[in-house]
DNA sequence: CCAAAAGTGTTAATGCTACACCCATGG
DNA sequence: CCATGGGTGTAGCATTAACACTTTTGG
């Protein structure tokens, strides 16, 4: 592709700037049933026809890239205000990622409660979601570069969990301290401790609030509900302030 | 701008998928007589004519984000093999950084021993290393969004250290624990207790390589010169294995 | 009462901080 | 010999890991 009209960025450079197609994919991570999950869509049309990708699509003029991350995902899952962190990941590209041409993709990471997606026969994209080991054992496999990206989220993700308050990101508004630590153990995939987790996480000053109320009907003592401290939640979209320190440590692989 | 002929990206969305201009920066910091400096070059047209900025500049056709980085980095420093660690710190835009229209634009930190400048009396962008502690305080103002940039990319050092071994790509091939400590101090802000920093860094399993080798010449007793170890030494602009485990903690601001 | 899950107490091992102290060199 | 910085030893404190034990519910 040449371009020929000036375009006033010229004069910076001999040879003209490319300009690039912009998408932003975005790795929706949540925790089911023990199991870190990632929202995948099917895809209608070529390239990949049929097989599975993250959920994303171009940029739009005029638009910021986590506004644009923030409206594909809501466009395939149907859910209009999207729950949990959303942040950028990182940049892939272009060179060799798409059969049609060079493609800049800016990834995001989300970080969600379990959500219902509206999946009902419609003729969009079919989006689900799907077991992350899945992926990452080959049972699945992704379109474009998806599964590495997915893998760098997941990466992201992990070291998130140690050192910041977003694990509380996965749960709802108010959760236990069980059922956040099962979320630490389905991303770090290892077993930890009830009692130590539970004086670690109540006892961090600034992480969780106690709302003073308390689950009721499941087996067992009713367990106290929290809900994420004022200071460790974050503003949509912006810089998560790190209060964990020192950090929550993940067992030695 | 409009987009009229077809482009073979259009089939999967309703708008026309809009194409930016890509440019990446690159933050390149260094540490110079005990303070951290960063890599700025002063502006010779406009916007921001006389300014001083980040170096960068567009991307061209065929290339990945990080090999531009490379290869603006290189132009604008007369360096032709760059010192250091270079990984990508994250994106930024489209919209509003730049005054003739939108553009994107990826960002980089370089990770560099102190290595001289190409900045005799050329008619390129004259390049020099200033103190980051000037533009925090305000009394350097940078161009575009650049000073965000920086503001993220000391940010993203400074958690580098704690859990990487990447402080050591700071130093040159080989390095005292010492000169280490004074990296660690000035990324930090921090004073840092000699004897226990030695232990700490020694002591890091796969992090130091003795070379056997002295320093001489120097007031007091000669140091003994280490290498990054191998398994901590990163592959070029890949991945960095987290060795440092626990974390070398900075103190509680 | 029993099972199950929540939550607290206690102890030993580990790691960090602070600082006393010794070592090896240049002047 | 002294100043200077490199490097080791060690005691006290904080944090963690492991696990015994108590609490509170449902059946």
């Amino acid at each position: 592709m040449t371009i020929i009209a000036y375009d006033g960025f010229m004069p910076e450079t001999r040879t003209a700037p490319a300009r690039f197609p912009v998408t932003v994919d975005v790795v929706a991570l949540t925790v089911r049933d023990g199991e870190l999950n990632v929202l995948l869509i099917t895809r209608l049309i070529d390239p990949f026809r049929g097989k599975l990708a993250l959920p994303g699509g171009f940029v739009l003029a005029g638009e910021e890239l986590l506004e644009a991350a923030g409206r594909e995902l809501a466009e395939e899952t149907g859910v209009e205000h999207l729950p949990g962190h959303l942040e950028q990941l990182g940049s892939y590209g272009p060179k060799g990622r798409d059969p049609r041409g060079d493609v800049l993709t800016v990834a995001h990471l989300l970080l969600a409660p379990n959500f219902p997606v509206l999946s009902a026969g419609s003729d969009a994209e079919h989006a689900a979601w799907y077991p992350v080991s899945q992926v990452q054992n080959g049972a699945l496999q992704l379109a474009f570069d998806h599964e590495r990206i997915l893998g760098d989220a997941v990466e992201r993700a992990k070291s998130k969990l140690e050192y910041s308050p977003l694990g509380a990101a996965f749960c709802g508004e108010e959760f236990t301290v069980a059922q956040l630590r099962t979320v630490y153990e389905a991303v770090w995939g290892t077993r930890l401790d009830p009692r130590n987790f539970h004086r670690k996480a109540t006892g961090t000053p600034g992480f969780l609030e106690d709302t003073g109320r308390t689950t009721t009907g499941d087996a067992g003592r009713p367990a106290a509900l929290f809900r994420l401290a004022g200071a460790a939640r974050p503003a949509a979209g912006q810089p998560t302030r790190a209060v964990l320190n020192p950090p929550l440590m993940r067992p030695r692989d």
